[in-house]
DNA sequence: TGCACAGCCTGACGTCGCGTCAGGGTCAAG
DNA sequence: CTTGACCCTGACGCGACGTCAGGCTGTGCA
């Protein structure tokens, strides 16, 4: 195979091919008289592997290490991609999730420290931090202050929302109170409601990640000291009628 | 703040912030007398935005364009990000699922095309590529002899490995005959057996990977065709016995 | 009070992984 | 035998910083 072929079932520029050949990472294994370059399928084999750990994130160089390394055989190749693809897949969940929570941070207007939004960048060392902590940057207090004045909201628009978000509130603390029990269908639709209200104001929010909300609830201590100051037990209450009006939806 | 101390909470260098601060991508609100760089929490946020885009792979300019437009609001940032971290879900997931099919090959004894390994990488036109592969690529089955041959095995290794191989599915070959039902205990124990095999002799694979290659038994003709060449009906047969056996594990 | 030392500043050059010409040879179809 | 697609080798450019160099600032402690 000629250079462009490989380029367009690779996916990649022939640009690339090239680049790769002169740095010694992926050379044709022959050339036509004329200089063509020739690709075999092992080179095929090859270019595979290195566009693997190059999403991956691998430098070139590397890349090249790694599979020129006579004792690796292709099954440890596959297992080592293998287990970083895992690691990257866990890391997406985690940034999903801390989206998310952001999401749900906005619209019950409760503020996250920066602290809380960079967790996720860089390899976060807390018992490094912890201590100096207040030292280096602080009252906290100022801060938070200072985030919650910095937000941006159309008044109007905030204190309908907020009314909507208080309404559904109230509901759960009267069923609550009422004994009605969390997984009924009076909490239930409740639930549905406030779901229904977060896809309206904020974002799109199938059930499944309604779900996943309903566990930060208890999880997660900001959320529930929210639901606590309202009426103690709710957190509980709201979250597991979250999660099963989540699963009625489901099936 | 200083630069240091955003640089330590934001996980990034200090070049970075100056980088950053030159380009026009996020410039700290103030500066002391002596000309060092005061970062408020607004810039907090924005610098968190920043790192977001960047990690979603966006070039810094357009990540500027972004955060820019006065008719975006903090929401539709979080809608975006939300959405394009699925999108990465949905792709790792996938490269995960193609190491694990090639994992499962090299385990079969089977090879797949280089189109097979590509199909992840570059927006991929299968349409387009259908009538001109033959014209371009000549004859497949030549190369994946070509595969087969260049493949690197330890031959006695080998051997045993297939001697094992070929052990599992005679035993569900003769339960499957024995009229045995693909989720008694016994398939189980076999398709056990099978999962063993699988993480001694090739890659680590616990139960629910296990559950995976099953299902890929009867969704991908490769695999299907390699156990019905064995007995009509082994396909399935061996897909629902790894399932069930995924689920006795699981719980 | 002085000074050591960590931290900040602004150039300026280097690096990595290519993109993008420029200038010129090759090859299959018509 | 020409046309147009495809190939070659430089060579320069770029994005996103890394890495000094040379010099100013701020502070803990002797």
């Amino acid at each position: 195979m000629n250079v462009g072929q490989v380029a367009a079932l690779a996916g990649v520029t022939v640009r690339t091919l090239h680049h790769y050949d002169r740095i010694g990472l992926l050379s044709p294994s022959g050339r036509t008289t004329a200089g063509y370059r020739r690709y075999a399928p092992s080179d095929l084999d090859r270019l595979h592997q290195v566009l693997v750990y190059r999403e991956l994130g691998f430098p070139l160089e590397e890349v090249a290490t790694l599979l020129d390394d006579p004792a690796a055989d292709p099954a440890e190749h596959l297992r080592r991609q293998h287990r970083l693809l895992l690691d990257r897949m866990e890391r997406t969940r985690a940034m999903v999730a801390a989206v998310e929570k952001e999401m749900e941070a906005r619209h019950m207007g409760i503020s996250l420290t920066p602290e809380e939004r960079f967790e996720l960048f860089g390899d976060w060392l807390p018992e490094e931090y912890e201590a100096e902590a207040e030292e280096r940057w602080g009252d906290t207090e100022a801060w938070a202050q200072s985030q919650r004045r910095t937000r941006s909201y159309t008044k109007e628009d905030w204190v309908r929302i907020k009314a909507e978000g208080e309404d559904v509130e109230r509901r759960f603390t009267e069923a609550l109170r009422s004994g009605v029990p969390a997984d009924s269908e009076r909490a239930m639709d409740v639930a549905e409601e406030h779901r229904q209200q977060i896809s309206r104001n904020f974002y799109d929010c199938p059930p499944e990640m309604h779900a996943g909300l309903g566990r930060m609830y208890v999880e997660d201590e900001r959320f529930t000291a929210h639901y606590e100051q309202i009426a103690p037990g709710l957190a509980q209450y709201v979250s597991t009628a979250v999660q099963a009006n989540a699963a009625r939806q489901g099936g």
